[in-house]
DNA sequence: GTTGCCATGTAAATGGTTACATGATTGG
DNA sequence: CCAATCATGTAACCATTTACATGGCAAC
């Protein structure tokens, strides 16, 4: 009687799913995956998939089997048939179209109002650097040829394209603010 | 002596505090004003903002007054020095441009390799269907005139024209997938 | 022989989400 | 009097992050 059956998979749990799916069979070699290629679009943490593997096994969705290189203890993981019912359950789930969108840069955007006009373009400017970085960093390592896999590629695709059409929005936006000096005085200074 | 200085805020004291700064100045209020404009584009938890308010009095960037509206008590909060201090310093702050990206869609993309060729399109499909709900819904919002504040309009635009974006690669994607009959086998199924 | 990588894990803290609990006021 | 809205909070849970701890193996 497994501990959490098909109905709801944490995001660790998918990732590790997938990641096992594709051939990844140990801890490490996940974790190495996760950084060289997920890190990008996916904020994916690394200290829970230990547990969370072991709560994968408990629950039947993967096997494991001892597979030492040397004195050096390695478990090699499995997706069994619940696990991959599991992982193509949630890749073709049609339900729940889950957007959410958290963005700091975004965030202060909001909030530039408060701060006095002309320290308010800083708030566009750091956007647009935050972009601009992630569009060196992406397209270094599309360069590289680092993204085998069609649908690995598509997504650093993906993540280029969005950090330069978010460059963009940002360059037009600091346009459009000192066009209008930085906008007026939209602060609602509380008063006590 | 303050139990969190002026050094580290989280998401929820930044929210909180460029609220507050805002004018809204009751918890109710701030709830209100997230549940309109900042869900858009900022998943923020609700349930954490009484307990943090409390924080943010212990430590000296609000101040609280009592406001009760005939029998029922109400809390006034307004920015301390402090406060007004710590806000600002995070809006300018040109050190940290954390650009997360969290993006479920995304994810499933980067695994779609793993199910049956024909199974892979409706992956995109997916995704666009969410892309183009919040169109419908960021738009609807727009034309309503929701979003008074030049600032908060312009967090709003910036969710639309992402949301579009978001759409149109989709429809791209799933042009250039049809065109190659959805990709080979790129899947590495685990032997065990 | 020590640096660096492979490999697995634990503990503590923080953060965020949901659900629940309470009660006053206003308007129909 | 009932429903909706204003208003504040707590408790429990789950997820995430960081840091730490351990040890083998390979290469230089």
């Amino acid at each position: 009687m497994p501990n959490r059956p098909t109905e709801q998979l944490n995001n660790t749990a998918r990732v590790l799913l997938g990641m096992i799916a594709e051939g990844h069979a140990t801890g490490y070699a996940i974790k190495a995956e996760i950084e060289r290629s997920t890190r990008l679009y996916w904020g994916a943490s690394v200290g829970g998939i230990y547990p969370e593997l072991r709560r994968l096994t408990d629950a039947g969705l993967v096997s494991v089997c001892d597979d030492p290189r040397g004195g050096t203890r390695r478990h090699s993981y499995t997706l069994t048939d619940a696990g991959r019912q599991a992982l193509t359950g949630w890749l073709t789930d049609c339900s729940e179209p889950v957007l959410e969108m958290r963005s700091e840069p975004l965030l202060r955007l909001r909030f530039a109002g408060v701060l006095e006009p002309a320290e308010r373009l800083g708030v566009v400017r750091q956007m647009r650097a935050a972009y601009e970085a992630r569009v060196e960093e992406v397209s270094a390592r599309l360069e590289l040829g680092q993204f085998d896999d069609p649908f690995h590629r598509m997504t650093a695709e993906f993540g280029l394209a969005y950090s330069e059409w978010g460059r963009d929005w940002c360059a037009d936006a600091e346009r459009r603010l000192l066009a209008e000096g930085c906008l007026g005085q939209p602060v609602a200074t509380t008063k006590a």
